[in-house]
RNA sequence: GGGAGUUUAGCUCAGCUGGGAGAGCAUCCGCCUUACAAGCGGGAGGUCAUAGGUUCGAGCCCUAUAACUCCCACCA
C-alpha cells in the first residue's frame, strides 16, 4: 500500500491515473445483455478545436453521468469523436495556403482535400488529448469522426433516402451567401444585429415623363439588380400608377409598377423597389409577377456584369458609386438615418448577402411533426422546461434547411448531373455511375459538399454502426442523455431528433440536459478579441483538473450562465487539499486490512455519522437522478468538509490516541470510502489516488472508478443516536461561542457543570467538551444543578452549561446578555403562540406543520426556563 | 415586433411541492489546538428590484412596473 505524499500536487499523480485507467481498459464498454445500457454521445468537437472551459464544463458533466452510471453497474458508453467542421476547417487550409502563396484552384479538388486530410492527421487529435486531460472516461477504442468511412456511409444513405421520398429537394432560393467563406450558409447561420444605417430616397422615373416614383431602401446597390416597383393595391396614392413603365436609373432598364400586398403601405414610401435576386421577400414577389431574376454579384460580392458600369466594384464601393451617381443625376431625394437588422455569418462575422442560387434544401415540415410530437408525448425529456420552449417554438417556425455548401472539404453531395442538355437528368446514387443510365451521355458529380450539421445530426446513430444494424446499435440506442449548450440546441440537438426518429423510428436521446456557458468575472463571453478566455490547460496545470472539474459545476444551476473566477478554483482546490490532508491523517491513523462495521460496537457519534452519510447517499443519489449535479457535488463537499472533517474526525481522536479502537477505525474508514465513493464522479484523480492507498474490504474493486456506487443501508441508519448527538453538538457550539465572546483564549481550560434531563447522554461525551470546548477535564453532569456566583451560564434547549469565569464576568453585562437573550427567547414563543393561536392556522394548515410548531414551542419553552433559571441565580 | 430569463449579504450564487432567509469569497475578532494557515473557532452584514393581489401564512403563486441579459422575426 502506497503512502500519500505530504503534499497535495495532483501534477504528480493525474497523468499517471489517467494513463492506469486507459490502460487497464476501465473506459471500455460493451454490449453486456446482463446490464442495463447507459450511452452518451459526445458532443463532437472541432478538429479545428482548442480545449476551452466550454468543453470543460460540457464534459465534466458528461463524465459525471458516466462514472456515476457505470459505478452504477450499467454497462456505460461515452462515445467520443470529432466533427469535421467543414467551413472551420476550410478556411484553415485555405489561411495556411495563402502562407504559402496557393490558392484552391492552384491546387485543385483533390489537392486540397490531400492537404486537409494531411492537416487533420496533423492537429486533429490535439483535443482529443486535451480531453483526457480533464479526465473524461471516454470509450477511447470506439472515437469516430464524422468523414470516417462509417459516417460518410450514413450520410449517404440518409442523403439519397430523404431525396428519393421527396424530403430533399434542390432549387433556386434566395440563400444568405457569405462573401468571404464564399458559401451559402443556413439562415441559423446567419446573425442578426442590430446596425445604424441609413434609408436612401429615390426617384424612379416614370416612362412616360408623368413624373416619379419615390422609392427607399438600405442598400441602394441592389438598385442594379431591380426588376419592378410594387405597391400595395389599395393605396390610392398610387393606384393610378399600377401597370405603368418605369425608367430604373442608372441603368435605364424599362421595370413595371406592380401592386403587391406584400407591401405595407404606411412604411417607407409605400412603394418598394423589387430585386427578385438579392431578397428573400422580393423574391416571393418576384415569382408571383413572374419577373426576371437579375443577379448583380459574384462569389466575393463584386458587382457583375449585369451592373453595368459598377461591374467589377467590390458591393460597397458600389454602394458609394451609385449613391453618387443617383445625387449627380438629381434622383437621390434624401438620407435618413435608420436602424436595421443585418444579418452576418457566424464563423467570420461578414455581412452575408441575400443572393438567389440553386441549392439543395431539407422540407422540413414533415421531419419536424413527430419530432414536436415526441416532447408532447413524453417520449423525449427536456431537463429545462425553458429549452423545452425554445425548442418547440424554433421547430414549429421550422423553415427549410439549405444543405449545400460551396466547399469542399465535407461529404461531397451524391448527385450526378447529365451533360446532354436534351437529357439534363439527375440521378442521386451512393454508386458514382459512369454514365447517364438515360440518355448514355456524360456526367458530372454536384460538386457542393453537405452543411457539417447534416453528419451531426446522425451522430447517435451513425457512430453506433448505422446503416449497418449492428449488435452495439441494438444495444445502447436511444441514448441515455445529451448534453450540450444552450447556443446549438437548433443546430445540433433539433437535428438529431428529427433525423433519430426518421432513421431509427425513435428518439435519439431520452433526456436532453443543457446547460449554460461560462463567462469571465464581469459576466462577458469569453472570446479570442476580447482576450479574457480562460485556458483550461492552465488551469488545470497550475490547481489540478479535479478543482477545474469542480469550479465548472459547482452552483450549476441547470440552465443559466456562470460566471469564472480565479477564486473559485481556489476554493475547489483548497477543498481538495483539505481532503488529501484527511485522508492522509485518517489514513495513518487507520492501520486495518478489512475494513468492517460490528453495530454493537459503536459510539453515539459512530452512529451519528453513518446516519448522516446513510441520508448523503440518499440525497446525492436523488440530485443525481434529477440532473442536479452542482447541487449533488455541493452536498457531497459539505459533508466531507464540515460534518466528517470538522466534526467526526475530531471526535475520534481521544479513541484513537488511547492506544487504536477498532470501531472508531472502522467507521473512519467506511465512510471514507463512501465518500470517496460519492465524490469520485466529480474528483476522479484525488480519490482514485486515496482509494489506492487504503486498504478496502475484499469485495471492493481495485479501482474506484469500478468500484459499486453506494447505496442506502437500513443496519446503519441510527435516527435516535442521530438526533441525541445533535444536542452534544448543539451544546459544544454554544460554549465555543460563549467563550469566544468573553475572549476566553482557547488554552484557557476550566471546569464543566452541565446540567440535561439528557445527563446521560452528555455523561458518555465528556471527553469530547474537553477536546471541542476547553474543559479541562472536571466535569459534572447532573440532572440539577445550581449556578454559582462566578460561573457564566451556557442555555440550549436541552441543557444548560455552568463555566466557572468568574474573573471574567462582569455581573452586569452577563445579567444585560442573559436579560437579551431572555427578550429574543420570549419573542420566539410569542411568534409560535400567535401562530398556533389563529384559528385559520389550526384549521386550514397540515396537521404535521401544526405539530412541528408545537414542537418548536416547546423547545423555546424549555429554553426560556432556562435562562430565566440562570437569571435568578446572578441575582 | 414577438418570446424567454434574471433581479436575495460588499462580490459570486443556493433556497426542493408556500410554514420565521443560506453557503463560498471578502470583512472583523481570537487561534501555528500533534491531518490541513490552501487551516481552526467565533462574529458582523439582507424592508429577498418596486407596487398591488391571492392565502391562516409569500423570497417562493398571480398581476403590473423598472433595470439588466438572451433568443427568435424579411418591414423594404
Amino acid at each position: 500500500m502506497k503512502q500519500l505524499d505530504k503534499n497535495y500536487s495532483p501534477k504528480e499523480f493525474e497523468n499517471r491515473i489517467y494513463a492506469d485507467w486507459e490502460e487497464k481498459g476501465y473506459f471500455r464498454a460493451v454490449v453486456d445483455k446482463a446490464k442495463k445500457p447507459y450511452c452518451i454521445v459526445i458532443p463532437p468537437p472541432n478538429i479545428t478545436g482548442q480545449l476551452h472551459i466550454g468543453h470543460a464544463l460540457d464534459n465534466t458533466l458528461q463524465d459525471i453521468l458516466i462514472r456515476w452510471k457505470r459505478m452504477q453497474g450499467y454497462s456505460a458508453l461515452w462515445l467520443p469523436g470529432t466533427d469535421h467542421a467543414s467551413i472551420a476547417t476550410e478556411a484553415r487550409i485555405v489561411a495556411a495556403m495563402k502562407d504559402e502563396g496557393v490558392s484552391k484552384d492552384d491546387v485543385g479538388r483533390d489537392g486540397f482535400l490531400e492537404r486537409a486530410w494531411e492537416w487533420k492527421r496533423l492537429y486533429g487529435g490535439t483535443i482529443v488529448q486535451q480531453l483526457k486531460k480533464l479526465g473524461s472516461s471516454c470509450d477511447w477504442e470506439r472515437e469516430r469522426f464524422t468523414m470516417d468511412e462509417g459516417c460518410s456511409k450514413a450520410v449517404q444513405k440518409v442523403f439519397i433516402d430523404l431525396y428519393n421520398e421527396g424530403l430533399i429537394y434542390r432549387g433556386e432560393r434566395v440563400i444568405n451567401w457569405c462573401p468571404v467563406c464564399r458559401t451559402s450558409i443556413s439562415d441559423i447561420e446567419c446573425e442578426h444585429e442590430e446596425k445604424d444605417g441609413f434609408f436612401w430616397h429615390i426617384n424612379y422615373p416614370l416612362k412616360d415623363g408623368g413624373g416619379y416614383i419615390e422609392i427607399a431602401t438600405t442598400r441602394p446597390e441592389t438598385l442594379l439588380g431591380d426588376t419592378a416597383v410594387a405597391v400595395h393595391p389599395n393605396d390610392e396614392r398610387y393606384k393610378h400608377l399600377i401597370g405603368k413603365t418605369l425608367i430604373l436609373p442608372l441603368l435605364n432598364r424599362e421595370i413595371p409598377v406592380i401592386a403587391d400586398e406584400y407591401v405595407d403601405k404606411e412604411f417607407g414610401t409605400g412603394a418598394v423597389k423589387i430585386t427578385p435576386a438579392h431578397d428573400p421577400n422580393d423574391f416571393e414577389v418576384g415569382v408571383r409577377h413572374n419577373l426576371p431574376l437579375v443577379n448583380i454579384m459574384d462569389d466575393s460580392a463584386v458587382i457583375n456584369e449585369n451592373g453595368g458600369k459598377y461591374a467589377g466594384m467590390e458591393r460597397y464601393e458600389a454602394r458609394k458609386a451609385v449613391v453618387k451617381d443617383l445625387e449627380d443625376g438629381g434622383l437621390l431625394v434624401k438620407i435618413q438615418p435608420h436602424k436595421h437588422n443585418v444579418g452576418g455569418c457566424q464563423r467570420c462575422g461578414t455581412v452575408v448577402e441575400p443572393r438567389a442560387s440553386l441549392q439543395w434544401f431539407v422540407s422540413m415540415k414533415e421531419l419536424a411533426k413527430p419530432a414536436m410530437e415526441v416532447v408532447r408525448d413524453g417520449r423525449l425529456k427536456w431537463v429545462s422546461k425553458r429549452f423545452e420552449n425554445v425548442y418547440m417554438q424554433w421547430m414549429e417556425n421550422i423553415r427549410d434547411w439549405c444543405i449545400s455548401r460551396q466547399l469542399w472539404w465535407g461529404h461531397r453531395i451524391p448527385a450526378y448531373y447529365c451533360q446532354n442538355p436534351d437529357c439534363n437528368h439527375v440521378l442521386v446514387s451512393d454508386i458514382a455511375p459512369e454514365k447517364c443510365p438515360k440518355c448514355g451521355g456524360a456526367v458530372i458529380q454536384d460538386d457542393d459538399t453537405l452543411d457539417t450539421w447534416f453528419s451531426s445530426a446522425l451522430w447517435p446513430f451513425s457512430t453506433l454502426g448505422f446503416p449497418e444494424k449492428t449488435a452495439e446499435l441494438e444495444y445502447f440506442y436511444p441514448t441515455a442523455v445529451i448534453v450540450p449548450a444552450y447556443d446549438i440546441i437548433p443546430f445540433w440537438v433539433a437535428r438529431m431528433i428529427f433525423m433519430g426518429l426518421k432513421f431509427m423510428d425513435e428518439v435519439p436521446f431520452h433526456d436532453v440536459f443543457i446547460h449554460g456557458l461560462i463567462r469571465d468575472e464581469q459576466g462577458r463571453k469569453m472570446s479570442k478579441s476580447l482576450g479574457n478566455g480562460v485556458d483550461p490547460l492552465d488551469v488545470i496545470e497550475k490547481f489540478g483538473a479535479d478543482a477545474l472539474r469542480l469550479t465548472t459545476i459547482y452552483g450549476v444551476s441547470q440552465d443559466s450562465d456562470v460566471r469564472w473566477s480565479d477564486a473559485k478554483v481556489t476554493a475547489a482546490r483548497n477543498f481538495a487539499n483539505k481532503l488529501w490532508n484527511a485522508a492522509r491523517y485518517v489514513l495513518g491513523q487507520c492501520t486495518i486490512n478489512n475494513v468492517r462495521i460490528s453495530p454493537e460496537n459503536l459510539t453515539v457519534e459512530d452512529k451519528w455519522i453513518l446516519s448522516r452519510f446513510n441520508r448523503l447517499v440518499k440525497e446525492v443519489t436523488a440530485n443525481l437522478d434529477a440532473y442536479d449535479l452542482g447541487v449533488a457535488a455541493g452536498k457531497v463537499h459539505d459533508f466531507i468538509w464540515n460534518v466528517y472533517c470538522d466534526w467526526y474526525i475530531e471526535l475520534t481522536k481521544p479513541r484513537l490516541s488511547g492506544g487504536g479502537c477498532e470501531s472508531a477505525q472502522n467507521t473512519l474508514m467506511l465512510v471514507m470510502e463512501g465518500m470517496l465513493k460519492l465524490l469520485h464522479p466529480f474528483m476522479p484523480f484525488i480519490t482514485e489516488e486515496i482509494w489506492t492507498s487504503m486498504p478496502h474490504s475484499e469485495n471492493e474493486h481495485e479501482s474506484i472508478m469500478m468500484s459499486k456506487w453506494c447505496e442506502y443501508e437500513p443496519a446503519l441508519d441510527f435516527p435516535e443516536e442521530e438526533s441525541a448527538f445533535e444536542k452534544v453538538i448543539e451544546l459544544i457550539g454554544a460554549i465555543r461561542a460563549r467563550r469566544s465572546e468573553m475572549n476566553v483564549p482557547p488554552s484557557k481550560r476550566v471546569s464543566l457543570k452541565i446540567e440535561s434531563a439528557d445527563f446521560a447522554l452528555f455523561k458518555s461525551c465528556a471527553v469530547f467538551f474537553e477536546r471541542l470546548a476547553g474543559c479541562n477535564g472536571q466535569l459534572t453532569v447532573s440532572e440539577q444543578l445550581s449556578g454559582d456566583d462566578d460561573t457564566v451560564i451556557v442555555v440550549t434547549a436541552h441543557a444548560r452549561a455552568f463555566l466557572p469565569l468568574g474573573e471574567l464576568i462582569d455581573k452586569e453585562k452577563e445579567s444585560a446578555r442573559l436579560e437579551k437573550e431572555l427578550e429574543k427567547a420570549k419573542n420566539d414563543i410569542e411568534f409560535i403562540n400567535k401562530k398556533l393561536s389563529n384559528e385559520g392556522f389550526i384549521t386550514k394548515a397540515p396537521a404535521a406543520q401544526v405539530e412541528n410548531e408545537r414542537a418548536k414551542l416547546a423547545k423555546a419553552k424549555e429554553k426560556l426556563a432556562g435562562i430565566e433559571k440562570s437569571l435568578d441565580a446572578l441575582k
